[in-house]
DNA sequence: CGAACTTTTTACAAAATGTTCACCGATTTT
DNA sequence: AAAATCGGTGAACATTTTGTAAAAAGTTCG
């Protein structure tokens, strides 16, 4: 489930950089040499965000642009060459949603990139990461489930699904969403998994509150209802 | 994790005596000797607050202030020269939250300084590196561990890893995360380190107080749990 | 009812993650 | 210069979690 980034960048020298310091946060990285390039991946690997050079081979980063936002939301950050004041306006106005001038701190990169995530709103506030229900709190900051006062020890996977169920409640989910959207849509697994984790959330959950209970679809898939 | 000011002044003199008063308080400072300066180390720098003279090169305390409050709800207090009653107006009106005229007293800067702070209320503690709990005592001024009424000697990195853990009480933090924020950001090193240094943590605290513990929280990372 | 299909449960193996230990190199202290 | 300290690494080991397969139980519908 990690967050995807696409840099667009035609420097390698700036590319690997770059590609360093993300995947040590844990971003999953691709990258494109040039503007055409950049298109097709990005059509591809279907990134969260990208980062794009202006100055590109091909198709030059307006361009690339244009095209990303003509076919999605996703949020862009442009890498200018310092002093291209004109460039800042224009790639604004091409829908790009920050610009960073070379040359450039990680810092503020990372920095940057955590600040628009936030505001394209892909990524959960930090404080939201919790929610209450009758004699149940779901805390994904502390990691802790208490279920009538008292905290039960649970794993990842489970806390995950979980919380991703309780996150809208009484809305069915397909074992093959919950697959895609809590284990990521690259796992390849059997449907049987999400029943087994449901089944061991049953163990912690069952006979605590009449105001909710996992319920299963027949048919379908499962939920999380409130009464 | 003191708290830290920025300080946008051209007159080097001004910003110096500012630092080192500053500094003296524990304040940790950062200085731009010009508006565009200033918006772009208020970027990376990331201040809890903002000292900005008016009277700037390139990019006036105006600019930098507007610029500042539509990023951020970070405190700004202006330095004004005297007389010029009308900036006040207009200053407050772009957003500040105080201002002082020149030439000022230290003091007062303190003062207002604190003021607006507590105003703020950004800032959990005034400016203090100490964190008590039952049986232990972390004070990073002094650099010392005071376990159960007695001083265990630390070393920096434990000293640094436990008081970022504690600053949060029950957060979990990522060992990733810890390795960023208290390592370093550029710092590449295994998510292993992490877990050494939490054993040494808990050689020296394991069995002390049950009001509080080091937990590891399975698949995710470390908690300073309180109870 | 019984066939076909779906879900629940159990048990186990595989994978992932955490702990600990011994040790190395750099730095500081003696 | 020797000794001690510190921060970090890699490996062995321990533990927990996760996934799968298969049996058991339940549901639907002709």
């Amino acid at each position: 489930m990690a967050v995807k980034i696409l840099i667009v960048e035609d420097d390698n020298n700036i590319a690997d950089l770059l590609r360093l310091y993300l995947e040590k946060e844990n971003y999953e990285v691709a990258i494109a040499s040039d503007g055409g390039k950049g298109v097709e991946l990005f059509r591809r690997f279907q990134p969260d965000l990208v980062l794009l050079d202006l100055m590109l081979p091909v198709l030059d980063g307006w361009g690339v642009c244009r095209t990303i936002r003509a076919e999605s939301q996703t949020p862009v950050i442009m890498l200018t060459a310092k002093g291209e004041t004109e460039d800042k306006v224009t790639g604004l106005k091409q829908g790009a949603d920050d610009y960073i001038t070379k040359p450039f701190e990680m810092r503020e990169v990372l920095a940057r990139i955590e600040a628009v995530l936030r505001r394209s709103g892909n990524v959960p506030e930090k404080n939201e990461r919790r929610l209450v229900f009758d004699k149940l709190i779901i805390d994904m900051d502390s990691f802790e489930l208490t279920v009538d006062g008292k905290k039960i020890p649970t794993p990842p996977k489970e806390m995950e699904l979980l919380y991703h169920l309780a996150s809208t409640p009484n809305r069915v989910y397909q074992r093959n969403k919950l697959l895609d959207e809590v284990w990521g849509f690259d796992y390849f697994g059997d449907t049987r998994t999400v029943d087994v984790h449901i089944k061991r959330l049953r163990e912690k959950l069952e006979g605590v509150s009449d105001q909710w209970s996992l319920k299963t679809v027949w048919g379908v898939g499962y939920k999380f209802e409130v009464v």
